[in-house]
DNA sequence: CTCATTGCAAAGGATTTGCACTAAT
DNA sequence: ATTAGTGCAAATCCTTTGCAATGAG
């Protein structure tokens, strides 16, 4: 099986949860709410409400910029993404895709994100709280770094 | 010794290193510089650009905006002060104090920030990066949780 | 005296909100 | 028909910038 068939099965599931999430919760079921969730939770990137926009246009749809934010809003709300700040000035949002919880690196010349997760450091995160008094809830880890490719200068670097 | 005594000698050498800085890079030493520099290194805390104004008031100094801004960036780059975002909306400044690098705690009922170091953390995110492909430059771990006070509930916890 | 800083106000970028209009149920 | 959603523009929040007036060296 192709990756993109994987990710347009994953995506027509999630679009049905956001739909019987909209039903459960008598919100109307529309025409932008449904094009933003596509947009959303069919990718695995990390999209700024910006990219949001572009990405509706790069397809033929359209919101209104409050819209998008209303939107993703309500998405979250569903469970079905999540927002992150990477310290960057805005918000990005990310399709949770079920994914309890993972840390992210990123590249300081491309900005590309890579995610993963580590048992070890769930579990120190919590014995470190504990050390400190303090009972753990969650938390946030960004390491930031070169990644291979710009390591290796496919692209000259600028910092 | 008193706590007291310790931060004033601490903000007393932080002050005199500022005041080299400025001339060191032929920067005017202004009241206003001196003032802001006394707010941010003579607290333990993370202040926002308008805690930094509201400290001002209160000592009856003052200072505008744009001042403030302008100063707290000559701060960091003179490795005084750092850059803190706990994705609030704003940043906030703590003073450096030497200290190379440090994990925030951050109490979701409070908002109380503890800081604490740990070295085979510092260790784990090099080995993480590495194994994707990543050279490590810096990390950013924030934990949130209840902090000891409010998890004993002291005041009545909201979350 | 000369050049950088200051303060104010205007500009900026991201996000939110008010409101008349449109669409979903 | 109701009720909520949409888009636009105005408003907000944090931060930066332009510029004339001010102050440091």
């Amino acid at each position: 099986m192709s990756d993109s068939a994987a990710s347009t099965r994953a995506l027509t599931a999630d679009r049905e949860s956001f739909r019987a999430f909209l039903r459960d919760h008598n919100l109307p079921v529309t025409a932008q709410r449904l094009a933003i969730a596509d947009v959303v939770l069919g990718t695995d990137g990390h999209l700024s409400a910006d990219d949001v926009g572009a990405q509706l246009a790069a397809r033929g749809a359209s919101a209104g910029t409050a819209t998008i934010y209303r939107t993703l809003d309500v998405l979250m709300r569903s469970g079905l993404v999540v927002e992150r700040d990477f310290g960057e000035g805005f918000k990005r949002f990310e399709a949770a895709r079920g994914v309890p919880h993972h840390e992210h690196l990123i590249c300081t010349v491309c900005a590309r994100v890579t995610e993963f997760r580590d048992e070890r450091l769930e579990r120190m995160t919590t014995l470190l709280a504990e050390s400190h008094d303090f009972s753990r809830q969650r938390h946030r880890l960004v390491i930031y770094g070169l990644c291979g490719e710009c390591r290796r200068g496919s692209s000259r670097p600028r910092n």
